[in-house]
DNA sequence: CCGATGTGCAACTGTGTACTTGCACATCGT
DNA sequence: ACGATGTGCAAGTACACAGTTGCACATCGG
């Protein structure tokens, strides 16, 4: 039931694991708006490797993209991340209590 | 600089990605503590590959292991987690300003 | 119209990893 | 002491993925 607020926890990890994928999500954060050519020119990568890289991080709904004329634009989502940071928290929170209790009942006073 | 909170943030998200990890996690944190051939009973997989997960898992801070005897016990931890969500909450929050930004800027009455 | 620029598709290579099996070693209870 | 249980090490297999190269196609500017 804790993965209930994350559909594609497998793929939005995943995706969030690859350096260069963060370093595009950087780049597109503050650009706003890029191309795979112009953020290609940024990595140490191919620009195929940065389509391919931006196709992953759209699959999962980090980006999504339009053509304008002969070039791709791309833009970053938020929700997603704060999607999965919400079910992070709220993972945590729950683990925490039940340690908690358990904690409690070890050092419950021996009746 | 966004990724100075997470300095293992490769290995945690992949860590992460893998669902019979998050599982391990979940059932850990319900257990509290347990050992991996209890924890491979609740799994489709051999304790050898429960026990590579947990190697992983403790590999980036979220399980820590201790012999008791013949047996390891494991327990999971929350600081990583919440590490994580923080890192994540804190770029969703620059991205959705700088994107504001951009937005006003296009948005900007023609003088 | 033609060169330049940007994109998309496909195949190939190398590396990492999830999982298995097999066996040796340590520890517990009787 | 001895069988049972739990662990650790090692090698092997299958598959996924990051990155590359090569080429064909579409679109822009002069």
């Amino acid at each position: 039931m804790t993965t209930a607020l994350l559909d594609h926890a497998d793929e939005l990890f995943a995706a969030l694991a690859e350096p260069n994928r963060r370093l595009l999500l950087e780049h597109l954060g503050s650009y706003g708006v890029a191309t795979a050519t112009t953020l290609a020119a940024q990595l140490p990568v191919t620009r195929q490797a940065v389509t391919q890289h931006l196709a992953v991080l759209e699959s999962v709904n980090l980006v999504s993209s339009a053509r304008a004329g002969r070039e791709r634009r791309y833009t970053v989502h938020v929700e997603p991340l704060t999607a999965a940071a919400n079910w992070m928290n709220q993972v945590a929170v729950q683990w925490d209590s039940r340690l908690a209790a358990i904690k409690a009942l070890a050092e419950a006073p021996p009746d």
